[in-house]
DNA sequence: CGCCGAGTTGAACTGAATCAAGAAACGTGG
DNA sequence: CCACGTTTCTTGATTCAGTTCAACTCGGCG
Protein backbone atom coordinates (compact mmCIF):
# COMPACT_ATOMS: atom_id res chain seq x y z
CA UNK A 1 0.00 0.00 0.00
CA UNK A 2 2.49 3.23 -0.73
CA UNK A 3 -0.17 5.50 -1.17
CA UNK A 4 -1.57 5.02 1.84
CA UNK A 5 2.05 5.63 3.51
CA UNK A 6 2.16 8.94 1.54
CA UNK A 7 -1.39 9.71 2.40
CA UNK A 8 -1.14 8.74 6.24
CA UNK A 9 2.30 11.33 6.30
CA UNK A 10 0.33 14.15 4.87
CA UNK A 11 -2.76 13.94 6.54
CA UNK A 12 -0.81 13.66 9.25
CA UNK A 13 1.79 15.97 9.23
CA UNK A 14 1.30 18.49 11.25
CA UNK A 15 1.52 16.39 14.18
CA UNK A 16 4.75 14.81 13.42
CA UNK A 17 7.35 15.44 15.20
CA UNK A 18 10.79 14.90 13.94
CA UNK A 19 13.16 13.50 16.23
CA UNK A 20 16.55 11.76 16.30
CA UNK A 21 18.17 9.38 18.32
CA UNK A 22 21.73 8.21 18.55
CA UNK A 23 22.87 4.74 18.34
CA UNK A 24 22.59 3.26 21.01
CA UNK A 25 19.79 5.10 22.91
CA UNK A 26 17.24 3.53 24.61
CA UNK A 27 13.92 5.42 22.66
CA UNK A 28 11.52 3.83 25.18
CA UNK A 29 11.65 1.67 28.29
CA UNK A 30 10.03 -1.14 29.88
CA UNK A 31 7.31 -0.71 32.28
CA UNK A 32 5.94 2.14 31.35
CA UNK A 33 2.90 2.99 28.65
CA UNK A 34 4.57 3.85 25.49
CA UNK A 35 3.00 7.07 23.99
CA UNK A 36 5.04 6.99 20.38
CA UNK A 37 4.65 5.53 17.19
CA UNK A 38 7.86 5.96 15.54
CA UNK A 39 7.92 6.10 11.15
CA UNK A 40 11.48 5.68 10.43
CA UNK A 41 13.18 8.23 7.98
CA UNK A 42 16.74 7.15 8.41
CA UNK A 43 18.76 4.28 10.36
CA UNK A 44 17.18 1.09 12.45
CA UNK A 45 15.12 0.60 15.45
CA UNK A 46 14.52 -2.41 17.45
CA UNK A 47 11.91 -3.50 19.87
CA UNK A 48 12.56 -6.14 22.27
CA UNK A 49 11.80 -7.39 25.61
CA UNK A 50 13.12 -9.93 28.34
CA UNK A 51 11.81 -13.75 28.42
CA UNK A 52 13.47 -16.18 30.88
CA UNK A 53 16.63 -13.77 31.13
CA UNK A 54 16.89 -14.07 27.28
CA UNK A 55 17.06 -10.48 24.30
CA UNK A 56 13.91 -11.46 22.32
CA UNK A 57 13.45 -9.01 19.05
CA UNK A 58 9.96 -8.57 18.50
CA UNK A 59 10.41 -6.34 15.71
CA UNK A 60 12.70 -4.11 13.22
CA UNK A 61 12.19 -0.84 11.60
CA UNK A 62 14.55 0.35 8.73
CA UNK A 63 13.67 3.51 6.64
CA UNK A 64 9.93 3.59 5.97
CA UNK A 65 9.37 1.45 8.37
CA UNK A 66 7.12 2.01 11.73
CA UNK A 67 7.75 0.71 15.18
CA UNK A 68 6.04 1.32 18.79
CA UNK A 69 5.50 -1.02 21.42
CA UNK A 70 2.59 -3.48 20.13
CA UNK A 71 1.39 -4.53 23.49
CA UNK A 72 0.80 -1.02 24.49
CA UNK A 73 0.52 1.91 22.22
CA UNK A 74 -2.82 0.59 21.51
CA UNK A 75 -3.57 -1.02 24.45
CA UNK A 76 -2.75 1.93 26.95
CA UNK A 77 -1.06 -0.73 28.97
CA UNK A 78 2.28 -0.55 30.25
CA UNK A 79 4.26 -2.30 27.73
CA UNK A 80 7.12 -4.94 28.24
CA UNK A 81 9.44 -3.59 25.45
CA UNK A 82 12.62 -1.70 24.79
CA UNK A 83 12.67 0.08 21.99
CA UNK A 84 16.42 1.11 21.15
CA UNK A 85 18.25 2.64 17.98
CA UNK A 86 20.44 0.10 16.39
CA UNK A 87 21.77 3.07 14.10
CA UNK A 88 21.95 6.87 14.36
CA UNK A 89 18.40 7.59 13.58
CA UNK A 90 16.23 10.31 12.18
CA UNK A 91 12.14 9.22 12.90
CA UNK A 92 9.03 11.20 12.68
CA UNK A 93 6.92 10.86 15.75
CA UNK A 94 3.17 10.47 16.42
CA UNK A 95 2.03 10.91 20.23
CA UNK A 96 -0.49 9.11 21.33
CA UNK A 97 -3.24 11.29 22.85
CA UNK A 98 -2.44 13.90 20.55
CA UNK A 99 -3.18 11.50 17.76
CA UNK A 100 -6.59 10.80 19.31
CA UNK A 101 -7.20 14.96 20.31
CA UNK A 102 -6.41 15.41 16.13
CA UNK A 103 -8.49 12.50 15.00
CA UNK A 104 -11.35 14.04 16.89
CA UNK A 105 -10.54 17.87 15.20
CA UNK A 106 -10.42 15.91 11.87
CA UNK A 107 -12.86 12.83 11.86
CA UNK A 108 -12.26 12.71 7.79
CA UNK A 109 -9.16 11.29 8.79
CA UNK A 110 -10.22 8.57 11.05
CA UNK A 111 -10.83 6.34 7.60
CA UNK A 112 -7.17 6.64 6.81
CA UNK A 113 -6.43 5.97 10.20
CA UNK A 114 -8.41 2.66 10.19
CA UNK A 115 -6.81 1.77 6.83
CA UNK A 116 -3.34 1.94 8.81
CA UNK A 117 -4.86 -0.13 11.32
CA UNK A 118 -6.12 -2.99 8.71
CA UNK A 119 -2.77 -2.31 7.44
CA UNK A 120 -0.75 -3.65 10.36
CA UNK A 121 -2.98 -6.03 11.12
CA UNK A 122 -2.38 -7.61 8.18
CA UNK A 123 1.58 -7.34 8.24
CA UNK A 124 0.84 -8.67 11.96
CA UNK A 125 -0.96 -11.57 9.44
CA UNK A 126 1.82 -12.74 7.39
CA UNK A 127 4.66 -12.65 10.61
CA UNK A 128 2.51 -15.36 12.24
CA UNK A 129 2.12 -17.03 9.24
CA UNK A 130 6.27 -16.82 8.94
CA UNK A 131 6.93 -17.79 12.40
CA UNK A 132 4.55 -20.78 12.63
CA UNK A 133 5.00 -22.60 9.82
CA UNK A 134 8.39 -21.78 8.40
CA UNK A 135 11.73 -24.42 9.40
CA UNK A 136 14.39 -22.03 10.48
CA UNK A 137 15.99 -22.04 7.08
CA UNK A 138 12.63 -21.24 5.23
CA UNK A 139 12.65 -18.27 7.98
CA UNK A 140 16.08 -16.74 7.51
CA UNK A 141 15.67 -16.84 3.54
CA UNK A 142 12.08 -15.11 4.15
CA UNK A 143 13.69 -12.42 6.02
CA UNK A 144 16.57 -11.89 3.39
CA UNK A 145 14.10 -11.69 0.45
CA UNK A 146 11.77 -9.14 2.54
CA UNK A 147 15.09 -7.21 3.64
CA UNK A 148 18.42 -7.57 2.04
CA UNK A 149 20.02 -4.97 3.95
CA UNK A 150 19.62 -6.09 7.64
CA UNK A 151 21.96 -9.28 8.18
CA UNK A 152 24.93 -6.45 7.71
CA UNK A 153 23.04 -4.12 10.07
CA UNK A 154 22.09 -6.08 13.35
CA UNK A 155 23.76 -8.76 14.61
CA UNK A 156 23.06 -12.50 14.42
CA UNK A 157 21.83 -12.74 17.66
CA UNK A 158 19.23 -10.47 16.93
CA UNK A 159 17.96 -11.65 14.06
CA UNK A 160 18.05 -15.42 15.41
CA UNK A 161 15.18 -14.05 18.27
CA UNK A 162 13.39 -12.16 15.35
CA UNK A 163 13.23 -15.44 13.66
CA UNK A 164 12.13 -17.18 17.44
CA UNK A 165 15.65 -19.34 16.80
CA UNK A 166 18.58 -19.81 18.18
CA UNK A 167 22.18 -17.79 17.00
CA UNK A 168 23.45 -21.14 16.98
CA UNK A 169 20.61 -22.79 14.57
CA UNK A 170 20.91 -19.49 12.25
CA UNK A 171 24.41 -19.78 11.87
CA UNK A 172 24.57 -23.50 10.55
CA UNK A 173 21.20 -22.49 8.60
CA UNK A 174 23.30 -19.54 6.94
CA UNK A 175 26.42 -21.58 6.25
CA UNK A 176 24.27 -24.06 3.88
CA UNK A 177 23.18 -23.31 0.46
CA UNK A 178 19.81 -22.12 -0.55
CA UNK B 1 -13.75 -4.46 26.01
CA UNK B 2 -17.40 -5.47 26.54
CA UNK B 3 -18.45 -1.81 25.65
CA UNK B 4 -16.98 -1.72 22.34
CA UNK B 5 -18.66 -5.12 21.64
CA UNK B 6 -22.40 -3.44 22.41
CA UNK B 7 -21.44 -0.38 20.42
CA UNK B 8 -20.61 -2.14 17.57
CA UNK B 9 -23.73 -4.22 17.37
CA UNK B 10 -25.86 -1.01 17.91
CA UNK B 11 -24.04 1.06 15.27
CA UNK B 12 -24.20 -1.20 12.69
CA UNK B 13 -27.62 -3.19 13.63
CA UNK B 14 -28.60 -1.61 10.11
CA UNK B 15 -26.64 -3.13 8.17
CA UNK B 16 -26.28 -6.54 9.65
CA UNK B 17 -28.20 -9.74 8.35
CA UNK B 18 -29.43 -12.31 10.26
CA UNK B 19 -28.56 -15.57 9.41
CA UNK B 20 -28.64 -19.49 9.92
CA UNK B 21 -26.11 -21.87 9.03
CA UNK B 22 -26.73 -25.72 9.52
CA UNK B 23 -24.16 -27.78 11.16
CA UNK B 24 -21.92 -28.79 8.28
CA UNK B 25 -22.48 -26.19 6.19
CA UNK B 26 -19.50 -24.37 4.33
CA UNK B 27 -20.16 -20.46 4.85
CA UNK B 28 -17.66 -20.04 2.55
CA UNK B 29 -15.28 -21.11 -0.02
CA UNK B 30 -11.99 -20.94 -0.89
CA UNK B 31 -10.12 -19.38 -3.86
CA UNK B 32 -13.18 -16.36 -3.58
CA UNK B 33 -12.78 -12.90 -1.66
CA UNK B 34 -14.48 -13.10 1.34
CA UNK B 35 -17.28 -10.73 1.54
CA UNK B 36 -18.67 -11.24 4.97
CA UNK B 37 -17.67 -10.87 8.40
CA UNK B 38 -19.51 -13.17 10.98
CA UNK B 39 -20.73 -12.69 14.41
CA UNK B 40 -21.73 -15.27 16.09
CA UNK B 41 -25.14 -15.44 18.13
CA UNK B 42 -25.43 -18.96 18.96
CA UNK B 43 -23.32 -22.38 17.02
CA UNK B 44 -20.13 -22.73 16.25
CA UNK B 45 -18.17 -21.91 13.17
CA UNK B 46 -14.51 -22.22 12.04
CA UNK B 47 -12.12 -21.26 9.66
CA UNK B 48 -9.43 -24.05 7.99
CA UNK B 49 -7.56 -24.09 5.19
CA UNK B 50 -5.20 -26.78 3.26
CA UNK B 51 -1.57 -27.08 3.79
CA UNK B 52 0.17 -29.87 2.23
CA UNK B 53 -3.10 -32.23 2.45
CA UNK B 54 -3.44 -31.05 5.74
CA UNK B 55 -6.28 -29.33 7.30
CA UNK B 56 -5.19 -26.37 9.39
CA UNK B 57 -7.91 -24.92 11.24
CA UNK B 58 -6.89 -20.83 11.68
CA UNK B 59 -9.97 -19.76 14.05
CA UNK B 60 -12.80 -20.76 15.83
CA UNK B 61 -15.79 -18.35 16.28
CA UNK B 62 -17.86 -19.67 20.01
CA UNK B 63 -20.93 -17.40 20.70
CA UNK B 64 -20.02 -13.62 21.06
CA UNK B 65 -17.03 -14.38 18.80
CA UNK B 66 -16.47 -13.13 15.02
CA UNK B 67 -14.93 -14.67 12.36
CA UNK B 68 -13.90 -13.98 9.06
CA UNK B 69 -10.97 -15.35 6.39
CA UNK B 70 -8.35 -13.15 7.40
CA UNK B 71 -6.46 -13.29 4.65
CA UNK B 72 -9.22 -11.69 2.58
CA UNK B 73 -12.10 -9.74 4.78
CA UNK B 74 -9.76 -6.84 4.57
CA UNK B 75 -7.31 -7.35 1.79
CA UNK B 76 -9.98 -8.20 -0.64
CA UNK B 77 -7.74 -11.01 -1.74
CA UNK B 78 -9.33 -14.39 -2.84
CA UNK B 79 -8.79 -16.64 0.15
CA UNK B 80 -7.55 -19.72 1.07
CA UNK B 81 -9.73 -20.51 3.91
CA UNK B 82 -12.87 -22.25 4.20
CA UNK B 83 -15.28 -21.30 6.82
CA UNK B 84 -18.37 -24.05 7.67
CA UNK B 85 -20.42 -24.25 10.56
CA UNK B 86 -19.37 -27.19 13.10
CA UNK B 87 -22.99 -26.77 15.03
CA UNK B 88 -26.18 -25.26 13.75
CA UNK B 89 -25.29 -21.42 14.06
CA UNK B 90 -27.32 -18.65 14.05
CA UNK B 91 -24.66 -15.38 12.95
CA UNK B 92 -25.33 -11.90 12.06
CA UNK B 93 -23.38 -11.22 9.03
CA UNK B 94 -21.84 -7.56 7.90
CA UNK B 95 -20.82 -7.75 3.97
CA UNK B 96 -18.15 -5.69 3.14
CA UNK B 97 -19.22 -3.24 0.64
CA UNK B 98 -21.87 -2.57 2.14
CA UNK B 99 -19.88 -1.84 5.45
CA UNK B 100 -17.81 0.58 3.53
CA UNK B 101 -20.85 2.19 2.02
CA UNK B 102 -22.28 2.25 5.33
CA UNK B 103 -19.49 4.31 6.89
CA UNK B 104 -19.48 6.62 3.97
CA UNK B 105 -22.58 8.20 4.87
CA UNK B 106 -22.03 7.99 8.37
CA UNK B 107 -18.45 8.97 9.09
CA UNK B 108 -18.87 9.36 12.64
CA UNK B 109 -18.40 5.52 12.77
CA UNK B 110 -15.10 4.95 11.30
CA UNK B 111 -14.43 5.66 14.82
CA UNK B 112 -15.93 2.57 16.08
CA UNK B 113 -14.67 0.50 13.23
CA UNK B 114 -11.30 1.92 14.06
CA UNK B 115 -11.67 0.97 17.50
CA UNK B 116 -12.99 -2.67 16.83
CA UNK B 117 -9.42 -3.14 14.01
CA UNK B 118 -7.46 -1.91 16.80
CA UNK B 119 -9.14 -4.60 18.98
CA UNK B 120 -8.84 -7.63 16.80
CA UNK B 121 -5.14 -6.86 16.09
CA UNK B 122 -4.40 -6.98 19.91
CA UNK B 123 -6.28 -10.30 19.63
CA UNK B 124 -4.29 -11.00 17.09
CA UNK B 125 -0.68 -10.21 18.66
CA UNK B 126 -2.05 -12.27 21.83
CA UNK B 127 -2.61 -15.62 19.54
CA UNK B 128 0.83 -15.33 17.89
CA UNK B 129 2.73 -15.26 20.95
CA UNK B 130 0.39 -18.19 22.51
CA UNK B 131 1.85 -20.37 19.33
CA UNK B 132 5.12 -18.99 19.02
CA UNK B 133 6.00 -18.92 22.96
CA UNK B 134 4.30 -21.83 24.51
CA UNK B 135 4.75 -25.56 24.58
CA UNK B 136 2.22 -28.18 23.74
CA UNK B 137 1.00 -28.26 26.89
CA UNK B 138 0.99 -24.74 27.42
CA UNK B 139 -0.85 -23.91 24.38
CA UNK B 140 -3.71 -26.26 25.47
CA UNK B 141 -4.15 -25.61 29.24
CA UNK B 142 -4.50 -22.11 27.75
CA UNK B 143 -6.93 -22.57 25.52
CA UNK B 144 -9.55 -24.41 28.11
CA UNK B 145 -9.01 -22.07 30.46
CA UNK B 146 -9.77 -19.33 27.98
CA UNK B 147 -12.54 -21.75 25.96
CA UNK B 148 -13.94 -24.38 28.73
CA UNK B 149 -16.71 -25.85 26.32
CA UNK B 150 -14.23 -25.98 22.80
CA UNK B 151 -13.18 -29.80 23.72
CA UNK B 152 -16.78 -30.88 24.13
CA UNK B 153 -17.54 -28.83 20.94
CA UNK B 154 -15.05 -30.03 18.83
CA UNK B 155 -12.60 -33.05 18.11
CA UNK B 156 -9.34 -33.34 18.54
CA UNK B 157 -7.87 -32.88 15.09
CA UNK B 158 -9.67 -29.74 14.68
CA UNK B 159 -8.24 -28.55 18.24
CA UNK B 160 -4.86 -29.97 17.42
CA UNK B 161 -4.31 -27.72 14.24
CA UNK B 162 -5.29 -24.82 15.93
CA UNK B 163 -2.76 -25.10 18.20
CA UNK B 164 -0.13 -26.15 15.49
CA UNK B 165 0.24 -29.45 17.11
CA UNK B 166 0.21 -33.00 16.04
CA UNK B 167 -3.37 -34.93 17.54
CA UNK B 168 -1.49 -37.62 18.82
CA UNK B 169 0.57 -35.26 20.86
CA UNK B 170 -2.64 -33.17 22.03
CA UNK B 171 -3.96 -37.12 22.82
CA UNK B 172 -0.90 -37.33 25.06
CA UNK B 173 -0.88 -34.16 26.43
CA UNK B 174 -4.69 -33.79 27.91
CA UNK B 175 -4.20 -37.11 29.76
CA UNK B 176 -1.56 -35.71 31.51
CA UNK B 177 -1.71 -33.72 35.39
CA UNK B 178 -1.29 -30.34 35.06
C1' DC C 1 49.32 -7.66 23.56
C1' DG C 2 45.39 -9.44 25.75
C1' DC C 3 40.72 -8.97 26.26
C1' DC C 4 35.96 -8.94 24.67
C1' DG C 5 31.96 -9.38 21.90
C1' DA C 6 30.36 -11.80 17.87
C1' DG C 7 30.19 -15.77 15.35
C1' DT C 8 31.17 -20.78 14.62
C1' DT C 9 31.45 -25.60 15.50
C1' DG C 10 30.67 -29.99 17.89
C1' DA C 11 28.21 -33.35 20.88
C1' DA C 12 24.50 -34.60 23.56
C1' DC C 13 19.79 -33.91 24.48
C1' DT C 14 14.72 -33.08 23.91
C1' DG C 15 9.97 -31.88 22.57
C1' DA C 16 7.26 -32.92 19.21
C1' DA C 17 6.50 -35.17 14.57
C1' DT C 18 5.96 -39.22 12.10
C1' DC C 19 4.67 -43.80 11.24
C1' DA C 20 2.02 -47.63 12.48
C1' DA C 21 -1.40 -50.23 15.08
C1' DG C 22 -5.16 -50.64 17.95
C1' DA C 23 -9.24 -49.26 20.78
C1' DA C 24 -13.45 -46.52 21.36
C1' DA C 25 -17.27 -44.13 19.85
C1' DC C 26 -20.72 -43.36 16.54
C1' DG C 27 -24.13 -43.74 13.14
C1' DT C 28 -26.69 -46.12 9.74
C1' DG C 29 -29.02 -49.63 7.48
C1' DG C 30 -30.67 -54.29 7.71
C1' DC D 1 -31.19 -53.68 18.34
C1' DC D 2 -27.34 -55.45 16.67
C1' DA D 3 -23.56 -55.76 13.09
C1' DC D 4 -20.50 -53.23 10.40
C1' DG D 5 -17.99 -49.54 8.56
C1' DT D 6 -16.19 -45.02 9.56
C1' DT D 7 -14.36 -41.63 12.11
C1' DT D 8 -12.07 -40.30 16.33
C1' DC D 9 -8.86 -41.08 19.78
C1' DT D 10 -5.00 -43.48 22.00
C1' DT D 11 -0.65 -45.76 22.44
C1' DG D 12 4.01 -47.21 21.17
C1' DA D 13 8.42 -46.95 18.63
C1' DT D 14 11.30 -44.25 16.01
C1' DT D 15 13.07 -40.11 13.93
C1' DC D 16 14.16 -35.33 13.48
C1' DA D 17 14.67 -30.26 13.81
C1' DG D 18 16.26 -27.40 16.76
C1' DT D 19 18.08 -26.45 21.65
C1' DT D 20 21.54 -26.53 25.00
C1' DC D 21 25.97 -26.48 26.66
C1' DA D 22 30.64 -25.96 25.90
C1' DA D 23 34.68 -24.88 23.54
C1' DC D 24 36.93 -22.54 20.07
C1' DT D 25 37.99 -18.81 16.28
C1' DC D 26 38.18 -14.35 14.65
C1' DG D 27 38.48 -9.39 14.39
C1' DG D 28 38.81 -5.26 16.51
C1' DC D 29 40.68 -1.90 19.74
C1' DG D 30 42.14 0.08 24.22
Amino acid sequence: MPNLYESILHAFEPILEEKKFKIGTAVHQPNITCNHLFQVQSGLLRAYYYKEGKDITAHFALENGSITAPDSFISRRKSKYTIEALEDSNVLAIEHSRLEKYLVDRPELEHLARKYTEFIFMELLERLEGLVFLTAKEKYHLLIKDNPTIIQRVNLGHIASYLNITQETLSRVRKMAI
